[in-house]
DNA sequence: GGTGCAGGTTGATTCAGATCAATTTCAGGT
DNA sequence: ACCTGAAATTGATCTGAATCAACCTGCACC
């Protein structure tokens, strides 16, 4: 039951992309995939690493919980991308909690391969530096959102970030899907999922975008990019 | 006037500490140290990275600006810290800027140099990788703390974090210096200065803390930090 | 078919913090 | 000492989003 990795979709483009297929080897030893259900926890805060995650299909939210429950969703983890290998590397228990969002498999592999093909080839660390590096600068400007833009604009630049690379064309209509629950995008942005209903309601008044379930329909992406620039003019 | 860095306070404990002397002898070859004033940029947003910096003395902080001005102070970097090797390492340009917050020296490792040494001993990989690894977790505790508390408990928790490792007997009295001016300290926290102000004055008045310019005096260090966790009963 | 219940919506109200505006304090320069 | 400009304080007011409280869905399960 077990598919090989290097079969895998995201295979080329994921942190695991450098390693030469000899080496590569190491990672069906002892890779042990496991399916999970929406909600399902993979790891806790606390949890001692004991090796690195890739999600193979479905989603998984990272989370961070605070000490009076409230809790963030940090980011979310798509199909062909790693995830658990900071705590692994520093040998610090995991600052963060994973759990899946939506019904998929994600595949653990042991630490000891893992160092193993570290050793073995620098360019796995490298891999790995570089996607720390980018969650890093995604966390950067989370921070700043959060901080100097309403929450309002927070959601639309979302909606272009999972938009994802169309076109800036006037008048181009996108159609996406949201990957999660309402609430779960809430928790995304840092609003109450009462204040997201509200957004959504405007946004759909105003005819930014047209809301269907987990579907939305831009008529205009272009007006959607600008607006989400910040409102400075009235 | 170049002082070695292997005979720097700090080196030990810095992302260079593992390295074996003869290995560090590249540290010193071709180093620039420059003098910067408060307010100086140590490089903008956008910048081609050209090496890595390791602040001597004095202070630096870590800056990011919105499109419509908006800037946070996302960390500070201390006598010792090396910054600036993430855009390095990626190949990226900067997504944040540097600025010296005090009177200083800032050392300039030119991008060769740096490379060689990572070549040489993988180790100093694992060192940025592991001080990459740590801003991460404060960068996602910040994104948590931003959206959970209340802009007080931000500050209760960054007076304990200042006061450092202060043991946690009651009544214990301590005394800190603010590293940097109350605009800077609202900006990090992600606050007005006016309520900064406002928040000092509360504190002030509740004799929780007494603030004398930069000077902080706590009378009960086991009291604030039990205010910083939260404030949950009445 | 009900029945239970999580996910979502809507309304009324409150409140933390921003904003606007005016001073006051303080450090540096001449 | 005096002048100047930046940093800090204070007050009055406004507002975005949280909070509290119902009330709808749709849908899994008996």
């Amino acid at each position: 039951m077990v598919s090989s990795c290097q079969a895998c979709a995201h295979y080329r483009d994921s942190d695991w992309g450098t390693l030469c297929a000899s080496k590569a080897a190491n990672l069906e030893f002892a890779k042990r995939t496991r399916h999970f259900l929406p909600g399902e926890p993979v790891y806790h805060e606390g949890d001692e690493p004991t090796g690195v995650y890739c999600v193979s299909s479905g989603l998984v939210g990272i989370r961070k919980v605070d000490t009076d429950g409230e809790s963030v969703l940090l980011r979310l983890v798509r199909p062909g991308e790693t995830f658990g290998y900071r705590s692994l590397l520093t040998g610090a228990p995991h600052g963060v909690s994973a759990e899946a969002l939506k019904e998929g498999d994600v595949c653990h592999l042991p630490a000891a391969g893992v160092h193993k093909m570290i050793a073995d080839d620098p360019s796995l660390m490298m891999a790995f530096f570089r996607h720390l590096a980018r969650d890093m600068a995604d966390a950067e400007t989370k921070v700043l959102e959060t901080v100097t833009a309403s929450c309002r604009v927070r959601f639309l630049r979302l909606l272009v970030a999972l938009g994802g690379d169309a076109d800036g064309a006037a008048g181009s209509e996108v159609h996406l899907e949201l990957p999660v629950s309402r609430q779960d995008i809430a928790s995304l942005i840092g609003v109450r999922s009462e204040t997201m209903s509200r957004i959504i309601r405007a946004i759909e008044d105003e005819g930014l975008a047209h809301f269907k379930g987990r579907h939305v329909d831009i008529p205009d992406c272009r007006r959607l990019t600008e607006e989400s620039q910040g409102l400075l003019a009235a």
